[in-house]
DNA sequence: GATTAATTACTGACCGTTCAGTAATTAATT
DNA sequence: AATTAATTACTGAACGGTCAGTAATTAATC
């Protein structure tokens, strides 16, 4: 009578579970939101490993050391986002102006809005820190994604949408008010409490940018 | 004899010298660079004091706590720069879009390219350990910055320079390319060894900018 | 020689990392 | 199906290095 208490029914749940499989990816996404929020030294593992639903000890059990999570967070969640925006570019058939408006507003939707938008922020922050990690962040993400955009551009300017312009320029100024705006939301989040429309944002960009670069 | 050689004649430099008028700015001005390069957390208030030239415990002498300096560093540095570029505009008399570029190019010689570059990362990066330093930061950098380049942008639109658009919108995005090279620009420092011509970078976004916004 | 700017030596809290032990799960045996 | 043995995912206490902050001491300047 007693013991059917403490006795392991099928139905009561036990202290905690085995979830070999998922415990990386929830350790990945708990380490993110902590080194989003506190940054590369102020993040303590205990805290991740609370987040995540574990303990401290469990953290090692998957990842060797505090730096090998920080760069598996990195390396496992932004590389998708890119080949993503390459696909719709080999895909997409209309204009290269509509291309451009639609790889904005994409990385907006995919990026800009969700956990993701961290990861910028992340990288500006602890780049000194990781330097080999900042490499492979700059050749895998930023100048794939310039690249990206450059070869738009280039498209525009060849079938005489856009006025011939150094495309690579061109694609990083079409990419950073964008990039700037996910970090300094992120940052300022509670000292624009009504402002900052993005939506109105994001226009405007598209609008000005699409007018400048145009033929004539 | 013996005590020739220890004995402080006047010639020779004392062990260290008293420098109390002089020691706040040497150690902000080290600090700056300590925490542009580290973070906040990661920085040794040991690591400061010795490029400022004293040990650690002197630090305290000026300044109450490691957040202290900090937060003296943001408050003290770039304040005056708003300040400077708000004079410029009040002086200047040529056209809005003429004023736009030399603010632009203003902001870059004063900002950009020098040790002040390291704020605008240093406030994404710990904006959410101090919220009430954020706060400030917001309201006297950047709000106040967008509120200058928006009076410009009005001042374009009502004499006919300028399309009309959302002001402080339009004076947002002639800025996010700024911060986010001035922060970028650090951050990948070491990854791109040649390129990124940050003067065709300045040009080309004044080009495209001005033309974007320009009336017909 | 009095004052105080600066150094030096010290403390205590914090946190990444380790690892012995525990409990959940699986497999083997009856 | 029930019992027991074997495995291993997970816990949490403990260790040790680091560093912000402080107290005691020294020496530069007036």
């Amino acid at each position: 009578m007693a013991q059917a208490v403490t006795q392991r029914k099928r139905r009561a749940k036990p202290r905690w579970q085995r979830r070999k499989d998922e415990r990386p990816a929830e350790l990945l996404a708990a380490a993110l939101e902590v080194f989003v929020e506190k940054g590369f030294a102020a993040t303590k593992l205990a805290d991740v490993a609370r987040r995540a639903g574990v303990t401290k000890g469990t953290v090692y059990l998957y990842f060797d050391s505090k730096e090998a999570l920080f760069k598996a967070v990195v390396r496992e969640t932004i590389v998708p986002v890119i080949a993503q925006g390459e696909a719709l570019a080999r895909a997409f058939t209309g204009s290269a102006r509509e291309l451009v408006e639609r790889l904005v507003r994409e990385y907006w939707r995919l990026v800009g809005e969700t956990a993701l938008a961290g990861i910028p922020k992340l990288m500006m922050a602890e780049a000194a820190t990781f330097p080999e990690l900042t490499r492979f962040y700059y050749d895998e993400v930023v100048t794939r994604g310039h690249r990206l955009m450059a070869g738009v551009i280039e498209r525009g300017i060849k079938n005489g949408e856009f006025r011939p312009v150094d495309v690579m320029v061109a694609a990083k100024l079409a990419m950073s008010p964008l990039i700037h705006a996910t970090v300094a939301r992120r940052a300022f989040a509670s000292c624009m409490p009504e402002a900052f429309n993005v939506q109105q944002y994001l226009d405007t960009h598209i609008d000005l940018y699409l007018h400048g670069i145009a033929q004539q």
